[in-house]
Order: C-alpha cells, then sequence, then structure tokens
DNA sequence: AGCACGCCGACT
DNA sequence: GTCGGCGTGCTC
C-alpha cells in the first residue's frame, strides 16, 4: 500500500475540474454561481487559525466585503469575548439561505489578495488532515514568514481624486498649487504616493496635504517593495551537454509524460554518476517552451552548491531558496515566482509549495533522502506531498535516485510509478571496486579505527597526488551493544531491533516495544567477555588519521564544524583546489558531491548505522555506502572504495558492495513483509513529553489505553506498540515516551489515531505530537 | 491563546 | 460579608 491514502473529499480528482485547468481560469473570480436575486442569500466564509482555537468558525461576510473576500487570503475576524479581532485563513467562502443571523461578521482582509490559489488550498487541507495537524498550521507551513509579515515592504499611502475633485468650480478656485498638484494626479489616472506627486507636479507637501484635508484626495494605504539591493546574477549560461543512449531514452519517456498533459510518476532510478542532473534539466527546457515553470526539490541545498549551480547556469531565471536566506530575500523569490517570472525553483524541502501560477514539472532529486521529511508540525514528508501536488496539478512528478527509497522502489514494481532506468555512468565509466574489511580478523588490525587495508589504500592514493575521504557515520546516541570478537548485536527477540545501552550502564533496552534485560556480562553468542558498547567521534577519528598520516593536509566536516554559514562552501572549494589531501566527515560527505580527483572513499565503520534501533538501518546503510561509494572514481584515474565492518556478511552491506540496489531492495522487502513495516503497511509514532517522568508514563499508558478502545470500535487492524522510552528518552530536561503503531491501510490508522487523541489535550506539563509515516524513532 | 464563569479562602 | 485565587470551558 503505497499509494497515498487520500480523505473522501479529495478522492475525485479525476472528476475535479481544477485537475484539468492548468491555466487556472476555472479560479477566476468574477460572477460566483450564488450571486444571484435570491434575498435570504448570505456569503460565508470559513476560517481557520494558526492558533488556539483553530476553527474552523464560520462568518458573515458583509456585502460590502462580498467581492473582496476570497479563500486563501487571510481575514480579521473577532474571536469569543476577545476585545482585539484576531486573523485567520480563510479557507472556503460559500453561499448559505440559513444561519445567517446567528454568525459572527467578518471586520476586514488582512490581505489584498489569495496568498494561495485553490490547489495549494487543497493541498493544505489535503496536509491537515493526512498528517493530524491544524489546517492553519499547515498555513503558516506553506506561506513563508517573510511573506506573511510583508518582509522588505513598506506600508505606503497612495492617493486619489475623490469625486469633489471632478467639479471644475471648486477646482478653479484652488491656489496655483494645490490646481496643479491636483489636475496631475487626475491625469496620471493611477494613485500615487506623496513623494511623486510632489516630485512630479513640483511642488512641496504642503499642498498636497491641503488636497487632502479638502476632501479632494483620499489616501489608501497598501505594501509596497522597498527598492531593494538584492543579487542580480550575471550568468554564463552553457550549453546542454550531449546525452548518452540511456539518457536519451529517459528523456523521451519524461517528455512522452509532459505532453501527455496528465499527472504520472516516473522512478528515474541511475547509478551514481549517471548523469540523472542532466535529463532533469533536459525536461525542464522542454516543458518551457509551453511556458510552465519547474520546481526542483534537493536534499539540502547549502550541502549541494553544485548542483544548483547547474541549474543557474543553464536557466535564464532560476529561484534557489535555502534554508540561510532572510525574510526580505524570501518574500522577494516568493513574490518573483507568484508573478511567473521564475521558470526554475531549486530548493529544499519547503520549496515543495512555490507559488508557481503554470507549474508544469516537480522532479525530488535523491527522493530516498531523509531530509525531505519535516520534524516539526506538519511532519509532512515531500515527496507526498509533491505527489498529491502533481495530481492536482495534472503533471508529472520525477523521483530521482541511485539508491530509491523502499516505498518507492516497491511502488514501481506495483505499477503505480513507472520506473526509467540508467544502468551506466556517463563516459561509460566504471563503478568504483568496494573492498570489504572484516574488523573481527585480528591480522588488519592498528590499535585504532583505521585498519592496515584502509591504511594501505590511502597511502597508496596519496602518493600518487590523489585525493581521499573519511566517512565516519556515528551519531552520538544509542549505543547498540556489538561483541568486538564475533560481530554479534543483542536484540530483541520480538522486534529484531537491537538493544539499547541504557545511560545508568545496567540494562538494555527495547525501543519499540520496551523489552528489557540486564547487559550481558559477555557475548551471548560467543562467551568473549569484552563486549563493549559502540562509541567513536569524528574528533577522535581526526587525531588518529593527523597521526597516521602526519603530511597529508586534513578537514573534518561535521554538523560541529560547520556551524557558520558558508563553512561547506569554503571546505569544499578547498577541496576541489587540491589543497585538501583528505576530507573526513560524516553524512554530509556522503552526498552528491563530484570531485574528479577522488580516488578513494573508506566507511570507517559500516555497522553503526546497520545496527541502529530502526527497522530502516539496513536501507539507511545500503544508501550511505552506495551513495559514499559513488563519489570515487568519478575521474580518470578510476576508484577504490574500502567499507570496515563486523559484519561483512550483512546483505546490505554485501549489495552495497557489489553495486546490487536489486539484491538489497528484493531481500529488504521480505524482511519488511515479515513484520508488516513499510511498505508493507503503514506506522505512525506518538511521543509524548514531560518534565515529571511517572506522570509522563501514565499520561502514554492513557493515550495506549484510547487507542485500543479506538481500534475496537472501529474495528481496525492495528498493532499498537508501548509505550517505550525511545533512543533519546530524555530531551531538554523533559522525559520522552512513544507510541508505535502499525496498520496495512493509512486511512484507518489515522481514524482511529484522530479518535484517541481527540480525547487528549497537549497541556502545560504533557505534551504529545503525532508522527504519520515517521521517518526514525529517535 | 484570551476571557468569563465559578466556587473556596483571608481581608477592609 | 466582599476581593481574588486559578480550575474549567468556550470561542463560528
Amino acid at each position: 500500500m503505497t499509494e497515498l491514502s487520500l480523505p473522501n473529499e479529495f478522492m475525485s480528482s479525476d472528476s475535479d475540474p481544477a485537475a484539468n485547468d492548468p491555466q487556472g481560469s476555472l479560479f477566476s473570480l468574477d460572477g460566483p454561481a450564488w450571486e444571484t436575486d435570491v434575498h435570504e442569500q448570505i456569503t460565508v466564509a470559513t476560517v481557520v487559525f494558526s492558533e488556539m482555537p483553530f476553527g474552523p468558525f464560520d462568518y458573515s461576510v458583509p456585502s460590502e466585503l462580498v467581492d473582496s473576500v476570497r479563500p486563501g487570503m487571510r481575514l480579521q475576524v473577532p474571536l469569543g469575548k476577545r476585545r482585539k479581532p484576531i486573523t485567520g485563513w480563510c479557507t472556503k467562502v460559500t453561499a448559505s439561505t440559513s444561519g445567517g443571523m446567528t454568525l459572527k461578521p467578518i471586520d476586514s482582509c488582512f490581505d489584498e489578495k489569495p496568498l494561495c490559489n485553490a490547489n495549494l488550498i487543497q493541498l493544505v487541507l489535503w496536509m491537515a488532515h493526512y498528517y493530524q495537524a491544524q489546517p492553519g498550521q499547515v498555513f503558516d507551513a506553506l506561506i513563508p514568514a517573510g511573506v506573511r509579515m510583508g518582509a522588505g515592504t513598506r506600508a505606503t499611502t497612495f492617493f486619489t481624486p475623490t469625486q469633489q475633485a471632478l467639479d471644475d468650480e471648486v477646482v478653479a478656485k484652488l491656489p496655483a498649487k494645490q490646481q496643479y498638484a491636483l489636475q496631475y494626479l487626475i491625469a496620471a489616472a493611477e494613485p500615487m504616493t506623496l513623494r511623486d506627486l510632489a516630485d512630479q507636479a513640483g511642488c512641496t507637501e504642503g499642498p498636497i496635504r491641503q488636497l487632502l484635508q479638502k476632501e479632494l484626495i483620499v489616501g489608501e494605504v497598501r505594501r509596497v517593495m522597498t527598492p531593494g539591493i538584492l543579487p542580480s546574477r550575471n550568468n554564463v549560461m552553457t550549453d546542454a551537454h550531449r546525452l548518452t543512449k540511456e539518457q536519451s531514452a529517459a528523456l523521451a519517456e519524461i517528455c512522452a509524460a509532459l505532453d501527455s498533459g496528465k499527472h504520472s510518476t516516473l522512478l528515474l532510478h541511475g547509478v551514481t554518476g549517471s548523469g540523472k542532473t542532466e535529463v532533469y534539466i533536459q525536461a525542464i527546457e522542454h516543458l518551457q517552451r509551453f511556458g510552465r515553470q519547474a520546481i526542483v526539490l534537493v536534499p539540502e541545498i547549502s550541502l549541494t552548491p553544485q548542483t544548483r549551480q547547474r541549474f543557474q547556469d543553464r536557466f535564464e531565471s532560476v529561484a534557489v531558496l535555502h534554508s540561510h536566506m532572510s525574510p526580505v530575500e524570501r518574500n522577494h523569490h516568493w513574490q518573483r515566482i507568484a508573478e511567473g517570472q521564475v521558470q526554475v525553483i531549486v530548493g529544499a524541502r519547503s520549496a515543495i509549495f512555490a507559488p508557481t501560477p503554470h507549474l508544469g514539472l516537480i522532479v525530488i532529486d535523491e527522493e530516498h533522502d531523509a531530509s525531505f521529511k519535516q520534524d516539526t508540525i506538519p511532519r509532512y514528508h515531500a515527496r507526498d506531498v509533491a505527489r498529491y501536488r502533481a495530481h492536482l496539478e495534472g503533471i508529472p512528478l520525477i523521483l530521482g535516485s541511485a539508491t530509491p527509497a523502499l516505498e518507492s522502489w516497491n511502488a514501481a514494481k506495483k505499477g503505480i510509478y513507472k520506473r526509467i532506468p540508467l544502468h551506466r555512468r556517463v563516459g561509460d565509466r566504471p563503478m568504483p571496486h568496494v573492498q570489504l574489511v572484516d574488523l573481527r580478523l585480528k591480522e588488519d588490525r592498528t590499535g585504532g579505527s583505521i585498519s592496515r587495508p584502509l591504511m594501505q589504500a590511502t597511502r597508496a592514493a596519496l602518493a600518487k597526488g590523489e585525493q581521499a575521504i573519511l566517512l565516519l557515520n556515528r551519531r552520538g546516541f544509542a549505543t547498540t551493544i556489538q561483541c568486538p570478537s564475533c560481530g554479534h548485536v543483542v536484540a530483541c527477540p520480538d522486534c529484531e531491533m537491537p538493544l539499547t545501552h541504557h545511560r545508568d550502564g545496567s540494562k538494555a533496552v527495547c525501543h519499540y516495544c520496551d523489552y528489557q534485560i540486564g547487559t550481558p556480562p559477555w557475548c551471548p553468542e560467543c562467551r568473549f567477555d569484552g563486549i563493549r558498547y559502540s562509541g567513536l567521534g569524528t574528533q577522535k577519528l581526526e587525531m588518529e588519521v593527523k597521526a597516521k598520516f602526519p603530511d597529508a593536509v586534513i578537514a573534518r566536516m561535521d554538523s560541529d564544524t560547520m556551524r557558520r554559514p558558508g563553512s561547506h562552501e569554503r571546505v569544499l572549494s578547498a577541496f576541489r583546489q587540491k589543497e585538501i589531501d583528505i576530507l573526513l566527515g560524516t553524512q554530509m560527505i556522503a552526498k552528491g558531491l563530484d570531485f574528479p580527483n577522488v580516488t578513494l572513499v573508506g566507511v570507517i565503520n559500516a555497522d553503526s548505522a546497520l545496527h541502529f534501533p530502526d527497522f530502516r538501518a539496513a536501507e539507511r546503510t545500503f544508501q550511505l555506502v552506495t551513495q559514499v561509494a559513488g563519489r570515487a572514481g568519478r575521474g580518470d584515474a578510476g576508484g577504490e572504495v574500502v567499507v570496515q565492518t563486523y559484519t561483512p556478511e550483512h546483505p546490505a552491506i554485501q549489495a552495497a558492495s557489489q553495486h546490487d540496489y536489486f539484491q538489497f531492495a528484493e531481500e529488504e522487502l521480505q524482511q519488511r513483509q515479515k513484520f508488516a513495516y513499510p511498505p508493507f503497511g503503514r506506522i505512525a509514532r506518538i511521543i509524548i513529553r514531560g518534565s515529571e517522568e511517572t506522570l509522563t508514563e501514565a499520561f502514554a499508558d492513557n493515550l495506549v489505553s484510547s487507542l485500543e478502545r479506538a481500534r475496537d470500535a472501529q474495528q481496525a487492524e492495528i498493532r499498537i506498540l508501548g509505550p517505550a522510552p525511545p533512543p533519546i528518552a530524555k530531551l531538554r530536561g523533559k522525559y520522552r515516551f512513544h507510541i508505535l503503531l502499525q496498520c496495512p491501510d493509512a486511512g484507518s490508522l489515522g481514524n482511529v489515531i484522530r479518535a484517541a487523541t481527540s480525547e487528549h489535550r497537549s497541556g502545560e506539563d504533557i505534551q504529545y505530537v503525532v508522527d504519520i509515516d515517521p521517518l526514525d524513532m529517535l
């Protein structure tokens, strides 16, 4: 079941006129059907808020506002017994014949124009339903804060002549300056600011103020862009690359999908270095002949300056949206996009909400990447939101990856997505050779975390003047228990999840079901008594690398050293200039980098990702090893990958070493089916946190009872696990518990959670959040 | 979130 | 007897 589960009201997309109306003419606002002569009819606006109470609430629209109130704009409305009106989002405007008397009237419109069109409003409502967030909160995620505040704009008063100004007799009696200014304004036939009118009529502001006082002109406040000093790019446009046979075939399929005028999802499954980006670019070039825009989502734009540059080199008008952007810049880009001045939007997750007037294509590059899931409310996955948006707009969605998420792979297998393969690298370069180093073998140990084979390979690369990347994949928590002698990992008998060593050291816990045992003093498998807990940081590794390769220039890239903006670019450009010999770091160096002189990639410990207490651990490991291996051998010198592991026989590591996605996917799908994990069922997670441990757990217990009752009442096939302490059991002084739910179908899972959570409210001391389709279990 | 209602304790 | 504590509940 990888199909998105769409709530009923959104199911009728084929009959939804909006889906087949790319020009948007059906959204035009002239002549609403209800504007008839029937007396009793009133106009009703439905409003939602982004703070409690969220609504939706209905308001009557006074006749003088009927022409201006439209869905997608913010309205000022009275609420409860408050003195001041509050601002809410209008989700719909309808006609009603009854109940109008009991509704409060709207105060005013907050926006002049809607901030989102009908499709985006529908997207908001779907997200709110599916991800169990409040529509008002989803609106806030959709429309950037800079846009909502009108960042970089100023409230300016514009003047227009009044009726009285048309009376020639009155005008004739005015003093010369006033008369001239007024005549100038009438002739201009458009509202003017005080400053402009004074300048152009050749007077000071005095006479104009006089006109205002005499009510010959009126002022109207509008927000205008402050004339900015925004960076203008002088692009040196580069030419299209020649496509390989495979790339041409892929492009032809994509163009056919674009020309069909229908929604479809295409999985562009190409090995690392197969030239997926060039295919996207040429597909967008095709699309542009129809004056349509494209959205390209990339994992984290600041980490992939190269991808962004390639788009900027090939298109006249590209908007790049990244996380380190000021509200003013963001607003500026948003307005340009809304005006249709932008051809291509390249950005991270939230760029999926770009207000393009004529969207023609959505591309998600590296679609398997976990950064497409938002970890704050609304906890959406950009891939699924993109699918729904593409479906609403009736346009293709391209998902590109060398290592597709199993959800996507499964959808392709079932024919829901169309898979387009790219098997070969451009220039027919071979895939790098992967050498597995078995850390259990004593003869390869060096006493540190770099084995003899990796040390030799590094020396050889350095001797040839080539560069190396060393990947240390460790996250600072969740210490699993592994035997250094036989590689055995202590796991839960029920869930097969690795047990995690508890802080106080005495026990080992399963984070799925709360199974607990005392920490074993020796390996249960081979009786070795030096069983230990994984733990190695990048700083420690850096010291070891420096000691082992004293002549090499070493740079470290991890979230600690990359805090300052621009630090990525600095290190990467130094690496490109070959000023650095060895680049070592965490996941962030695994993605999308293209350095031809890198011939060696070393993975320090492939197992740390593998034995993470998460059912996706094998998938993550496969992706990580494959992706980082893909950084090697991009030049003519070829490439070598050394992967260190205690379990070289593990299917994920075996498959990655052979560049064999199919073998991995098939094997892993069988594992998932065994426990009904995605893509064979849906999961949800509820995280409860509070400052008092027992109260928090009691609340979680109550929530489980409600869930069980709702499940039984709805006769839903749902497995409820927990409450259990998550791998991060305490965060910022709060105790945490989580509940896991599994169900074959997303609809009933959502309904049961909705029913249960309606009985509990997040309060001052205990809060909880629902995470639909969680990607990690921290 | 606000704001009101409501039902118990110490104060001019 | 009132002023005021903050628990509970509602907001179209």
